[in-house]
DNA sequence: GCGCATTACTTGGCTGGCCAACATAATGGC
DNA sequence: GCCATTATGTTGGCCAGCCAAGTAATGCGC
């Protein structure tokens, strides 16, 4: 089969040509190409009963292990609330538990459960199906000149 | 302080470095790129009173004028109930207008206000500033190469 | 003309994500 | 010891998005 995700595949912004000589085509397909690529591995998420983005968090768990709210903050670089809620949502999913921290008792400790590991396989199935999905058809050198350049990007954006 | 832009500066997910073989590095960097793009056009938008995605509705609408709702829904490829509530905003914000349209009473025809008009400049001053810094240090070469690279990504990912 | 499918839009509900304001707890200075 | 500062998390409000379900109007077939 070529695909088993018939539904919520949205034209997608098709060939929208704003701006014809203008500034901003990059920015521009940058969008376009991040919002097709959030809304693929959102599909792809779903299957496994989740959304786009607590993948990232699921995967902080699974790397570091056991570790505070204030852990996954940082390193995902999210709001506090926004990780407030979404491990609470991750929490009433059965995939997580919350735990005062020892020590701390401001502190949150913020574990995976039985179920939440047995996701990590199929997690990490899906982002290789969506790194294959989104490579196809490039080269080696051409995955590292992508490589190169979205860095290069990052540290563009990221320097505030 | 080295910049005027002290405001919400998230680390933006550092460097965490996941999956340090496995797959999905550069669907990682998609995803951080794309946050730290979205995040610097939302700052840039903040100062002339838009939210990202916004923009997008508006230039849609200059550059094409008045036009009903399920144009720009195609268009943007969005979802209906999304484009709603996006132009509802818009209007009160004074920047759209919404009136029934002639001729089909179920449809709604938007156009910019002189309001919205008058953002217009200002908007794509804000792109020109976003893809400049997006695309800081690079070579023309390497800029040619990342729009050819990210059109391949997004045919790939909007095959479906 | 009548009826049914299609189109256009709206509403409710849910997520990720942000900011602002807040309560609580730990820490540092005096 | 005590108080101000900082760290941690929570809640409310707001936005972009999505899906599902529902309403109203158009259009097509008969």
């Amino acid at each position: 089969m070529s695909g088993p995700t018939p539904p919520s595949c949205p034209d997608t912004a098709d060939d929208l040509q704003l701006c014809p000589a203008g500034g901003g085509q990059v920015s521009h397909a940058i969008a376009r190409v991040a919002r097709a690529h959030r809304i693929t591995a959102g599909n792809l998420l779903r299957k496994l009963g989740l959304y786009a983005g607590q993948e990232l968090l699921m995967m902080r768990l699974w790397a570091a292990g056991p570790q505070r709210q204030s852990e996954l903050i940082k390193l995902l670089g999210l709001d506090p609330s926004t990780v407030t809620r979404m491990v609470q949502r991750l929490e009433q999913a059965g995939l997580v538990t919350r735990s005062p921290c020892p020590g701390d008792r401001r502190a949150v400790l913020v574990e995976t459960t039985p179920a939440g590991e047995a996701l990590r396989k199929e997690v990490e199935q899906v982002w290789q199906e969506l790194e294959d999905r989104t490579l196809a058809g490039l080269t080696e050198d051409d995955r590292k000149e992508l490589s190169r350049l979205l860095s290069h990007l990052e540290g563009n954006l990221t320097g505030c």
